[in-house]
RNA sequence: GGGGGCAUAACUCAGUUGGUAGAGUAGCUGGCUUUUAACCAGUAGGUCCAAGGUUCAAGUCCUUGUGCCCUCACCA
């Protein structure tokens, strides 16, 4: 990108500074007032003096008249400055003005002749000049791609990108508050890791030049946040940015957003109640609240109504039902692996159940709109969950599908620190590339000093964005979207 | 990584059968005291993504590369 300007911006930013115009004053402005507030309260004060505040998107200028249109936060007033009522030297400045440039008009609440709330100005400062046209205002910025790597641009162009990512903001804000009403604490652990794990993914490298050590870019905050656990910690959560190194698509970004929350002397089926209601409210804070008082959300072209309680379904039902077959009768599932085309990669349980489990993905999954909690998952490939009790093939785990999507994915904690260390070394053995790498000890003699029985829970928060607000993709929730570098 | 598509002015887009690059908006100059996509007149603005190739002639056809989008695979 060249820092090249056109030079009538050059121009004017040299005509102000030679009138003694700084076009970059540090001043604030003091007693400064939202458009749309002044708005919402203009039939009352109605000839009071205001100064507002924001940036000028439109402009209808005549002789000695000018309407601009001035852009803030809350929305948009009309500024009207009319060379009789302006003070001296004012009005000049609306020669030096461009589409683009913020400034702040003092003036007095007025409507128009053709009855339009406006502040009519009596004095005009500009506070930041714009060297760079903002894009059509018709029109706005509608490539993708540049919307993308120029949020900065379509934040202010195109009209509702602010709400947009505000209600995100407001998502946020609301998972936060409800956990908060379970006394839960927000805490930060570690983003570099020695050893990457608590999921199966590919992770970033990188080093700490001081102590020469290769680090990860954490894959999840799994296992530290146990390890708070063990300290007595009883809730803890983080809204947790994790890395992984796989592919980009529309709902997978190297880095994302994943919420986990661990609760002391809970199981897998609070957390399942805990996820009701984050997702309740969440959609409620993002809008999806109808007239009827129900939640709906509307996703690529399919409505999913968030009334609780969400239904709740067994693993082994799920799999019954979508493949036709008992997920424990080995004759039957031999037979439809080798027609499926898919492989039993080793030898012993965790092998058996993968494969078993990539028929589940390919055939339930896809039937699961949601909202729907699968429960009990195969014991053998939930090496971080706890065995059920009743029968420890099955684990004490859940995931959570909308959208088509899994939202959500949780279990009651393993804490059994020999149980752990075999999970642990069979994962390493595992010659799946996406296992973790080594075993972590530290994690093992963590559970050693004694974790309470726990329930823990992970959501995407990024596909939980997506589907409350309806957008098809993740680069649509989020601000900065990594994109290859564009040389320009 | 496989398959398909797109790339033209700051922005949004036209560009015919291969024959000298176009519009609207924004910009600039001038006019205008009630507009709200203001209007009127004038003006300026281009590495047609990049590099090769075919051709008398390429924005247009071919090859390769780059970026983005869609889709499949992997994942959350």
């Amino acid at each position: 990108m060249s820092t090249q300007y056109p030079e009538d911006r050059l121009q004017k930013l040299a005509d102000l500074r030679a009138a003694g115009v700084d076009p970059y004053p540090a001043a604030p402005p003091t007693a400064r007032e939202l458009a749309s507030e002044v708005l919402e309260s203009f039939d009352a004060r109605e000839g009071e003096v205001v100064t507002i505040c924001g940036r000028v998107l439109g402009r209808r200028g005549y002789g000695k008249l000018a309407f601009l249109d001035l852009d803030d936060i809350s929305g948009r007033i009309q500024a009207v400055m009319e060379k009789a009522l302006v003070e001296e030297g004012s009005f000049a400045l609306l020669k030096q003005l461009n589409l683009g440039d913020f400034i702040e008009v003092t003036g007095t609440l007025k409507k128009t002749q053709k009855g339009q709330a406006s502040v009519y100005g009596t004095r005009m400062r500009i506070l930041c000049k714009a060297l760079l046209d903002p894009p059509a205002k018709w029109h706005g910025m509608s490539d993708v791609e540049l919307r993308a790597r120029m949020r900065y641009v379509d934040l202010f162009a195109n009209e509702g990108i602010r709400p947009h990512f505000l209600k995100r903001s407001a998502v946020l804000s609301s998972i936060r508050n409800t956990l908060a009403q379970h006394n839960y604490n927000e805490v930060e652990t570690p983003v570099l890791h020695p050893i990457y794990g608590g999921a199966n993914a590919r992770p970033f490298h990188t080093h700490h030049n001081t102590l020469d050590m290769g680090l990860y870019l954490r894959i999840a905050p799994e296992l530290y946040l146990k390890r708070l656990l063990v300290g007595g910690l009883e809730r803890v959560f983080e809204l947790a940015r994790v890395f992984r190194n796989e592919g980009i698509s529309n709902r997978h970004n190297p880095e994302f957003t994943m919420l986990e929350f661990y609760e002391a002397y809970a199981d897998f089926s609070i957390m399942a109640d805990r996820t009701e209601q984050i997702v309740v409210e969440a959609a409620r804070a993002a809008g999806c609240e109808q007239e009827d008082g129900s939640l709906q959300a509307n996703f690529r072209e399919e409505n999913f109504n968030l009334a609780t309680p969400f239904q709740r379904i067994r693993y082994a039902d799920a799999f019954l039902e979508h493949v036709g077959i008992e997920a424990t009768d080995r004759e039957a599932l031999v037979e439809r692996l080798k027609t499926e085309g898919i492989e039993v990669t080793g030898e012993g349980d965790y092998f058996w159940w993968k494969a078993v489990n990539n028929l589940f993905e390919r055939f339930a999954e896809p039937q699961l709109r949601g909202p729907v909690f699968v429960t009990h998952y195969p014991a053998a490939i939930c090496p971080l969950a706890k065995p059920s009790a009743e029968d420890p093939t099955w684990a004490e785990r859940f995931e959570f599908f909308l959208g088509g999507m899994e939202l959500a994915n949780a279990f009651s904690e393993l804490n059994d620190p020999e149980q752990q260390l075999e999970n642990f070394e069979r994962q390493v053995q595992d010659s799946d590339e996406e296992a973790p790498n080594a075993v972590d000890y530290d994690y093992v003699r963590a559970l050693a000093y004694g974790m309470p029985p726990a329930g823990g829970c992970g959501i995407g928060i990024d596909r939980l964005v997506m589907i409350l607000l309806g957008s098809d993709s993740i680069r649509d929730v989020l601000l900065f979207p990594l994109m290859r570098p564009d040389e320009d």
